[in-house]
DNA sequence: CGAGATTCATGTGAAGTATACCTTTAGGCTTAA
DNA sequence: AAGCCTAAAGGTATACTTCACATGAATCTCGTA
């Protein structure tokens, strides 16, 4: 007893003596917006060009920006935004900005939700639920209107919202600048779809992109640079090995040009090296990285779930791996789904439910389905998890610890 | 043999219900004058 | 009498259920070559 707690205690006297290798790990995570955005020059400048009537009080147009994740999307329209709030806030302009990430669940993934949002946003206290959604439309144009505002609205991954909520929504949206009197709203709106826009209504489209900038993919090259740039603030000195940082770029460049992935795949190498005891971010590091994330990220998107979509998960992984079924359908999921669910002593939800929630962890990407007809042996959906196989043994051991069974 | 009917298992839409929460309102109690 | 609190009434969003119809190709049926 005595032993461990005084090791404990050397253990956290000498962490405190060791030298952390970063000089500034927030200079490698996803908040953190640079002084300079390398690669997106014309990006930010188109940006720029059009919000720029704000600061002569003009509504400037809607801007849809698309590219894949990673492409630096977000991270331009904060850069622009926030240089052009801090010139109005200078100038005393009354100009607004609202950021808000559509797919954040109870904040912003219904319509009732992120106009409430919104409003709280605007400094007004609106219930999370009970208040008719009219009301609390009402609520914030009320806040909006009284006084005069020009206010920016940025709508992150909005497509995500739409997939679930339908396009009405964006067509409210566009007529809010029509029952205000003093302020104007305008919108970004950035999706991670490149093709979201074609599916949309033509009305909602020609007033909600009025403008649209496309994000390419950054290639290798470009990843390169901005990992020695941001490696630079961040890490003391020399700690990286040779070969790491094209590494790092490869395998996000693998990742469709995702620069996010880039820095977290570097970040994650340094505090694995860190914990380890080690001076060099060496290239075993940063495969362990590379694991680790992929890991992480499913893992934190199966806890997250709700108990019920965990347990319909859980069934499809029963099936697919201790049953080794090759050809699993609804029909049988539901069946191990209700055995599930008298070992946990849960009310088991109806097929119809069901079937919804497994759409739900499809659209996830936690599994994969496809709806099939099997002719005189009916019509159903076909699922397989679509977890790399180097996670499942850990995610249905994570499905099993928050479910509490065996 | 082949066109059309049948069939199966579940997809899917619409409408209804339970729950949790909100505002409004009317009644009852307290308090200060 | 004015002010404040409380509980009931009346309303909503969301997650879920219930009901009922839609789907679509393998299989069946039956008329015809």
């Amino acid at each position: 007893m005595g032993d461990s707690k005084k090791s404990l205690t050397v253990f956290f006297e000498d962490y405190m003596k060791k030298e952390s290798i970063f000089v500034n790990k927030k200079v490698l995570q996803e908040s953190y917006t640079p002084e300079t955005i390398p690669h997106r020059e014309e990006h930010i400048e188109e940006l720029a060009n059009i919000l720029a009537p704000m600061l002569r009080m003009e509504k400037p147009s809607n801007v849809f920006m698309y590219g894949k994740t990673g492409s630096g999307k977000t991270l331009v329209a904060n850069y622009v935004t926030q240089n052009l709030l801090k010139i109005a806030e200078k100038n005393k302009l009354p100009v607004k900005m609202i950021y808000l990430n559509c797919k954040m669940k109870q904040t912003a993934d219904t319509e009732y939700r992120l106009i409430a949002e919104l409003t709280n946003q605007l400094g007004m206290k609106v219930p999370f639920t009970g208040l008719p959604t009219n009301e609390v439309y009402n609520t914030f144009l009320k806040a909006l209107d009284k006084e005069k505002i020009l206010l920016l609205i940025i709508l992150d991954e909005i497509d995500q919202l739409v997939e679930k909520t339908g396009d009405e929504l964006l067509y409210n949206l566009t007529r809010i600048n029509s029952n205000l009197k003093n302020s104007e709203v305008s919108f970004i709106g950035i999706s991670n779809n490149t093709l979201f826009t074609e599916n949309l209504d033509l009305r909602i489209k020609s007033s909600l992109a009025q403008e649209e900038i496309l994000f390419p993919p950054y290639n290798a090259m470009q990843l390169l640079k901005i990992l020695e740039s941001r490696s630079k603030l961040a890490f003391k000195g020399n700690m990286i090995d040779e070969g790491v940082l094209p590494k790092c770029a490869a395998y996000a460049a693998r990742e469709s040009g995702d620069a996010r992935k880039a820095l977290d795949l570097l970040r994650v190498a340094g505090e694995i090296t860190e914990r380890k005891n080690q001076v060099k971010i060496t290239i075993e590091n940063l495969d362990y990285a590379e694991e680790k994330i992929e890991r992480d990220k499913v893992q934190e998107i199966v806890e997250k779930l709700p108990k019920q979509s965990q347990v319909s998960l859980l069934a499809v992984f029963n099936l697919e791996f201790d049953k080794n079924m090759d050809n699993i359908y609804t029909g049988s999921v539901y069946e191990e789904y209700k055995k599930l669910c008298m070992n946990l002593k849960m009310r088991p939800l109806t097929q119809r439910r069901i079937s919804d929630i497994i759409a739900d962890l499809d659209m996830q990407g936690i599994i994969k389905t496809t709806v099939i007809s099997q002719g005189r042996y009916g019509r159903t959906r076909k699922m397989n998890v679509a977890i790399p196989p180097s996670d499942i043994e850990n995610i249905n051991n994570v499905l099993k610890g928050v479910l509490n069974v065996s």
